[in-house]
DNA sequence: TTGGTCATACGAAAATAGTCGTATATTCGG
DNA sequence: CCGAATATACGACTATTTTCGTATGACCAA
């Protein structure tokens, strides 16, 4: 049993947290750059969350460097499940099949064909 | 142009707007009651969050009797979507189909061979 | 060595969300 | 008419999340 009790990240952490998935490790000043693209905020601010993040063991880092370097202490796709579950809950009345509908026909993250056909591979592997 | 122009209700606000999605009308009587089902939180709590969301836009409410009785003011769909939306971009990287392999693959959410029929449906439409 | 740059630590304000107590008004049975 | 039950209004308190200013120490080039 390692799964943290409760895994449920804010808005914020959350896109920390997609950064330092896809980069593997980061340093604060990485992670700031990149939330910098689309968000606006000071540098500490990225520091101080990802400190908080730090406490609460959403990541974990090695300071044995002057800088830090942090990644994530929580499983993406485990993480990913968890709040889908609550999204199906809250948003769709526990009907995961109105989500994949409402999400296939999301107009502005089209799906490509060989997504496509991923999706109708695992639909043949359910169907049995 | 009646569409809010920003349509993001809080988790509370969520649960507030499922039922009345679902029942069409409702008094706040009604709406507590069915919280209380699987919420702990006094009447006024619910009282206030309504009216809150009466001020937010998110429900209007007829106010001609003694009890008001309120429904949703804003679109089911469009909010689900609105709300994906987000969430694919800020779980799962912008990509809708990460989203919907983990939602099929969700334990807890099992679709039933009747769904994943509609599923097909959709996806035999989209492929084309 | 010294000043500039960059890093972390930390406290605390600002913004949001959720909770509830209490006041007051309406309704209704008796 | 009176009191219990039930409604809304509203202010205020708590908790959580986000934001940042400021302090302090390390590093480095001149």
């Amino acid at each position: 049993m390692s799964a943290p009790k409760m895994i449920k990240p804010t808005e914020s952490e959350l896109e920390i947290l997609q950064i330092l998935w896809r980069k593997g490790i980061a340093t604060v000043r990485e992670v700031h750059e990149e939330l910098s693209v689309t968000k606006e905020a000071g540098y500490t601010t990225t520091l101080k969350l990802m400190q908080i993040m730090n406490e609460k063991g959403i990541v974990k880092r090695d300071d044995s460097m002057r800088t830090h370097v942090y990644q994530a202490a929580v499983n993406k796709e485990k993480t990913q499940k968890h709040l889908l579950s609550k999204i199906i809950d809250n948003l769709f009345g526990g009907s995961p099949t109105q989500l994949v509908i409402q999400a296939l026909g999301d107009e502005s993250h089209k799906a490509s064909p060989e997504e496509l056909e991923k999706i109708q591979t695992l639909l043949n592997s359910l169907k049995k």
